[in-house]
DNA sequence: AAGAAAAATATAAACGTTTTTATTTTGATA
DNA sequence: TATCAAAATAAAAACGTTTATATTTTTCTT
């Protein structure tokens, strides 16, 4: 490194004033030359560009915030479910937010997130972000069935996308998963293998895809001529702790079930947990299902038939969404339902004693 | 809801103007009381406060941003590998988040996450976020034993906290876990138990706890008076992936390891895959340790012996470092090294037949 | 009670943009 | 070549703060 090379650029960083100063014009011209406006002639554009460009003039987003009200920021909520201990929780989050980001990339928003403990304090902070103009677009999930986030969102028209969908008819942006069809189709499966005692290892029930799932339940019972298994019904957080919880319990009950549900990663990991320090075998005694976002069924032992679709795509969906929303576009135009892909690492009929 | 509660209340959010017009004193005045300053007289200040509090008043992050030159935002650069196929990986991440925002809860600034894809990518980012001002400080992470963006922070003296310390003797403010002491501990814990050979699953070594953890899996051996096996020290990525193909190509060398020193949750995960796949039976056959910071490892089967530091608290003091930092203190005075607990979960000497 | 010092408040400028309005320049028409 | 419309650019105001400087009011001294 030579010594000329001074290390500590102390020159103010150059402003449009700085431009006007260089090649003559005036700071409005300079302003709307940037900004592509019609108005100004294309030869100054192209000489204020090149101007621009020698100098290394990047716009000052504190300048143009306060001139604009745009904040140039999209916020994220992201729940921090206040689990016991510290629980392996929500870690597929970062994922989303991976993903956000990755859309976010070479547009002039920034991620801002925000942590959120419980349902309240999400609909808290959504209306402080509204309020006081913290953001200028907003990303959420764990929806509920009547999620006043939406109700206030839609009201105030401002923009949003939701990962997950609530139960009323409205009009908003949102990605989302089909849980209703992953339900039918895991608990289809299981039943074809020849289980009649199924569990659902469910998240509480006023969650919106909650009640998907429990809906997709149903009907695959249905559609077998079969009386559903409600009573094998588990709600909980879908903590780890919860997933084993779940398991140690429902293995008590009179007519005990063969075979489970389950919701996510975590919860997975808790009911495989319970099982082994009962000692039943997975494939052998009990067969289970469960739904994946972060690709780490394969490795469970013995790795499990899952129902697969990467969150980060997910993730990149609700950032394309948003910018689109918060540039104006209609909310119907953007809506998306991923069906997870089916990954059959056993068969799911007690090693073929069922069938 | 009745009817006069009007939802879209468009009143233009108060300034401090407003308040002028309300207390009758100039903005000035306004600005001094809200921000608490001497000059203004205490009966003043009181009837100031009164209003704002009145009408809601909320001080304009824009205008502040603009004329102080702030941002209010403390970046945190997270990581996100591009591993294959969405890995599981970098999932401790939303407890990091979830501490730093803890801490940040009740001040003026907000939390902005950049996601890096690589250790370049991450110096460019904190370059561009030193020069265009993008934050007021910022927190990252994967240390590297001679990191580009600790030295340019340093030099530019802007405000920083890093999660990790590198190899070079400069003054900055950081949260560490003891790595050299876990490792030492770790790899002790195994030669006392009859382990001679030990495998070390480690991180690439620019990587700067990679050597530290090498540096106690030396001592560990060199204390005990035994060669160390530094043939069956492994490198590469953090990946459930990584995990599984180091066990698997571990157990083919001529004398292969009887235990493994694994060093995070999803390596640890794929470690255990591929030893059931190899129908190799931890506790019996071979023995794991692990580093576990988001409370897994009591979950896997069997549960195995681990070193447990909840990643959260790491994030909340980074939080607070970095919040002090920002107000100018003294970085030497911002230091801290966090030593993991053990929780024995097995006798790790293969169920006694070692020892 | 006058004067000076101290305390309290006000005025004005500035931060870097965008945008409305005004002015100048260019080009076309007669 | 004078007139006018259109095109291009400039001037000025505004967004909501903070802060340097100026002014007014109060308090103290004598």
């Amino acid at each position: 490194m030579a010594a000329h090379m001074h290390k500590t650029r102390r020159t103010p960083a150059p402003t449009i004033k700085t431009l006007a100063e260089i090649t003559g014009y005036s700071i409005a011209t300079i302003s709307k030359a940037l900004r592509d406006s019609p108005v100004v002639a294309p030869v100054t554009r192209d000489l204020i560009f090149k101007a621009a460009r020698e100098v290394g003039y990047q716009a000052n987003a504190r300048g143009m915030a306060l001139r604009t009200g745009k904040s140039f920021q999209a916020a994220v909520l992201m729940p921090v479910t206040a689990a016991r201990d510290y629980e392996w929780d929500g870690v597929e989050y970062t994922q989303v937010l991976s993903g956000v980001s990755q859309a976010l990339e070479g547009t002039d928003y920034r991620m801002s997130v925000h942590v959120i403990r419980d349902a309240a304090d999400g609909a808290e902070t959504a209306r402080r972000i509204v309020d006081q103009g913290l953001a200028d677009g907003l990303i959420f999930s764990g929806i509920l069935a009547d999620d006043p986030r939406i109700d206030l969102l839609v009201d105030q028209h401002f923009p949003f996308v939701s990962m997950g969908r609530c139960r009323k008819d409205l009009d908003y942006a949102h990605v989302d998963i089909d849980n209703e069809w992953a339900a039918h189709a895991a608990t289809a499966r299981l039943l074809a293998g020849g289980h009649r005692r199924i569990a659902l290892v469910n998240p509480e029930r006023r969650l919106s895809y909650a009640l998907d799932r429990l809906d997709g339940f149903d009907r695959a019972f249905r559609e077998a001529g079969i009386a559903a298994s409600t009573d094998l019904v588990v709600e909980g957080d879908l903590s780890t702790h919860f997933g084993r919880q779940s398991v140690i319990a429902l293995l008590q009950v009179a007519e005990p079930p063969t075979a489970f549900v389950c919701i996510n990663e975590s919860t997975t990991l808790g009911v495989l947990s319970g099982l082994g320090s009962l000692g039943r075998q997975v494939g052998v005694d009990v067969d289970v299902i469960a739904y994946d976002d972060i690709n780490v069924s394969a490795y469970f032992t013995p790795p499990i038939t899952t129902f697969y679709q990467p969150i980060e795509v997910l993730g990149r969906t609700l950032g394309q969404f948003l910018l689109k929303r918060m540039e104006g576009e209609d909310p119907k135009a953007l809506r998306q339902v991923f069906r997870p892909t089916l990954i059959e690492r056993q068969p799911d009929n007690l090693g073929g004693r069922l069938v």
